[in-house]
DNA sequence: ACTTGCTATATTGTCGACAACTTGGTGTTA
DNA sequence: TAACACCAAGTTGTCGACAATATAGCAAGT
């Protein structure tokens, strides 16, 4: 599903939208019939779009009384991020084996692109830029499961704790350096130090996350 | 959805079963309006229930042509096997904080009873017996995602390659002395040793069944 | 013979209506 | 007043029919 073709495709991504940028507000009730009119389709579409947000757990749905919109929790991060941790920790890691020294040169081309938007200061930029490097290294490991949950399922998620709880960086500089690591290791072919990095690279992304939090 | 209620859930049940245990062979193509005419259940229902089974990695869709079941190949199950082994590893690291003694103590108990049925020579249950254990410890981490990503959707893949490529253990006195250990780091509360004997006890589950396969 | 374009057919996608269920409220009874 | 049963309104679940799309086969042209 790299664009949308069908209703049900448009209707899911535009839902989906809605809910991460927080248009439909976190916790609130999905109302089938209401959905619908709004989006002027039939229920069939709306049920399956919101069949799809309940397998990447944006939504939960209870038989015979309907779909709720997930609550944001601190908790409810820090599992997020464990998950990221620990699967990205092996896309780093098969990363160091499988991708071709053509997408490491393109990823360290990146990374060169990023240091010079870093030296001007440009730390929004630096936002989809990070993003960007974790999508590489990702799609690097060639490992369908891993893409796939990983896309599909959790980065909508951490998106949407991105934007309702409003963290656009910094830590912009100190992640710069941290990439660089990763980059040099998955260079030097070196798969368990990629992983090892990675996972400390989400680890304190996630506790600076917390400490903002509190 | 603990036991099914609506006849979207009994469907996608059944469905799934027959696809894992092979009575719809792997990659071949489902037909909405004959698999409804099977079920005695409209087309809404067989669809609802293939969307779930897509979500799960068991059959792939594609718009306006329809879903097959995927195919099962010797990299498909090493890429499974690398997705569990990262996450099951960090449930091992979780649980070894987040399990209570009373869960852990129990978890013992199950353990002495695997070692008295392995000692009577019982290989069947063990098999049961280590589906058994695992989930105990994917339980144990308390971590939502973690519990539904392997539940819901790897284990009945996992599922589907055991019984179709016919693999019942052995590696059952190994595999018993394997998970000793991993109930002791969990009791130690050594959450570095139980993600790392978890990922070894995978990793040679992994290489046993590569083994077999060539 | 090979390609191109069309048609026929079968399959999937979408819709509106009906059935089954949950929920909140009302009235009755102890 | 508390507890229970029941009813009514609204929501979700399921169905059969219709629309849109893909695919295979045939026909015509080069």
């Amino acid at each position: 599903m790299n664009q949308p073709i069908t209703a049900a495709d448009k209707t899911y991504i535009a839902l989906r939208d809605d809910i991460v940028e927080g248009r439909i507000e976190a916790g609130s009730k999905l109302s089938e019939t209401e959905l619908s009119t709004k989006f002027a389709v039939s229920r069939a579409v709306i049920r399956e779009a919101i069949n799809r947000l309940e397998s990447c757990h944006i939504v939960e749905r209870k038989a015979n009384v309907g779909a709720r919109v997930v609550a944001l929790s601190p908790q409810g991060l820090i599992e997020l991020y464990q998950v990221r941790e620990s699967l990205e920790g092996m896309a780093a890691r098969l990363a160091a084996t499988n991708m071709t020294d053509e997408e490491i040169a393109d990823l360290g081309a990146l990374l060169q692109s990023h240091f010079d938007e870093v030296k001007g200061g440009e730390s929004y930029y630096q936002e989809a830029g990070d993003v960007d490097f974790h999508y590489r290294i990702i799609l690097g490991s060639k490992n369908k499961h891993l893409i796939s949950m990983l896309f599909d399922g959790i980065y909508h998620l951490v998106r949407m704790y991105r934007v309702q709880l409003g963290m656009a960086g910094p830590r912009v500089t100190t992640a710069y350096d941290e990439h660089k690591h990763i980059v040099q290791a998955i260079l030097n072919r070196d798969a368990e130090l990629a992983e090892m990095l990675m996972r400390r690279h989400i680890l304190y992304s996630k506790n600076s996350i917390e400490h903002k939090l509190s």
